[in-house]
DNA sequence: AACCCTACTTGATGTAGATCAAGAGACACC
DNA sequence: GGTGTCTCTTGATCTACATCAAGTAGGGTT
């Protein structure tokens, strides 16, 4: 039942690094040089595998670790005080989770494999060592969580501000410039999550995601078929996603 | 009328400082000891005052500065693309500010002082460097930051589920703890801000606000006159806020 | 193939809160 | 004291989206 969670074998010879990663330029090591990034790869569990559903960490449980997505995505989500289930953020490969609860004892969120994800894992005690002797690194953190704060703003202001039709074109732009830093088609995609994250997430019911989608459909903006996405009219989206009409 | 904030004499015998201010155990000198505090007591620009609207700093422009409120209140909003403000947060005493913009060189929201105002003035660059050497301090701006993407998820979560009253019931019920850290009533205080700034923070128009404080009042949940609030019924607001009334 | 189960779509109706419109205080400035 | 400018309140109407209610694919299991 438990998420079984296959240990690597680190052989001297194949073993990975951030050296050797492809998503070094988007991830940790950004940072650093490649003496600094010795230091990082010695602290850092890599190939955690989680599959569909398998929560990587759980909201209120000790706080330990970050997680590096290698591939794969992640959800991460507060359970409200109503009871509720409220997703805070998807992570994609080269994106850190868990600094919601960094310099806390305790996890604010919950987070859980979108599909089959391979991660790496940052002790948070060996990583605030490790900071302290890398300035760089420091910086990096401080840019990584500033970052995660404006995500947030951002995803209020579209709450508070924004129609059913700017959210969902919004997301599918972010999703986008997502895939093309990982140099990946920004315009042929597949969608990580269920329309039922995709409606959590932006504050709407299924029934609307559903809804804007083939709307977008029909005005010729996108073609979807199930979880695979095509932008067509890229400039539009765009467009639509700024909102505010009248301006 | 505005409350008057006499202006603290710096002579040589009175030098104000982190060890002598009554915010010490809420700001950042909370995370360390006596010695520490000096070397923090050195990079900061004490007493800067503004008044009421007046800008603590503006968005886009370079990020040189994290400012610490000793007293009045302060607001951070974002222009959005579509050119309309959202206020993103109010900072009041004890609380850092432009935490958003920490490892960025550019500031990611305005701030202006919602009454006078009186601030610290923390310059980034040195605080970078005494993080560097201070292990407590780190820590405890970790802890501050991922403090604020909490605050900003919840956010976030008041904006997508709760309907309007549950929002000012949550508002209102933050305000007063915040006034209780600082041994003032959690139960009679002054807004610092509009009815504007709240409806545009929470997400409502100013008349839906205007209207759940008159509910409010004809139940007898609060007393208002103005920005003059009374907690009436302390219990019945946090049951509100909590929400989803059928669970 | 027949089954189930979940994800998704489509349609009909209801409602919280926006918007429009118009006062009513409160305060500053001459 | 009057007059303009805000801020706040109250009422009437309108609308985007939720909710309720039925389907209709997919995708796995037997």
């Amino acid at each position: 039942m438990n998420q079984s969670i296959p240990v690597r074998q680190t052989s001297s010879l194949t073993k990975s690094s951030c050296q050797h990663c492809s998503l070094s330029n988007l991830c940790l090591p950004l940072a650093l040089d490649s003496d600094d990034m010795n230091r990082l790869d010695e602290v850092v569990n890599r190939d955690r595998i989680f599959n569909r559903g398998e929560r990587v960490f759980t909201q209120s449980e000790p706080f330990r670790s970050c997680f590096a997505v290698k591939s794969g995505a992640i959800k991460t989500s507060v359970i409200t005080e109503a009871g509720d289930e409220q997703i805070t953020g998807f992570f994609m490969p080269g994106e850190l989770v868990g600094l919601d609860s960094m310099g806390d004892g305790i996890h604010a969120s919950t987070a859980k494999a979108l599909e089959r994800t391979s991660v790496c894992e940052i002790p948070v005690e060996q990583l605030e060592h490790l900071v302290q002797t890398l300035p760089g690194l420091q910086h990096h953190m401080f840019h990584l969580m500033s970052q995660e704060i404006r995500n947030s703003q951002q995803l209020s202001v579209l709450l508070s501000k924004n129609t059913a039709e700017e959210r969902i074109a919004a997301l599918l732009l972010s999703l986008s410039s997502r895939f093309q830093r990982r140099r990946l088609s920004p315009t042929h995609f597949n969608l990580p999550m269920a329309r039922n994250d995709i409606a959590n997430f932006l504050g709407l019911a299924v029934e609307t995601v559903s809804r804007v989608f083939t709307r977008f459909q029909n005005q010729g903006l996108i073609r979807a078929k199930g979880r695979d996405i095509e932008l067509i009219e890229l400039e539009a989206l765009q467009a639509m996603a700024i909102g505010n009409s009248q301006t």
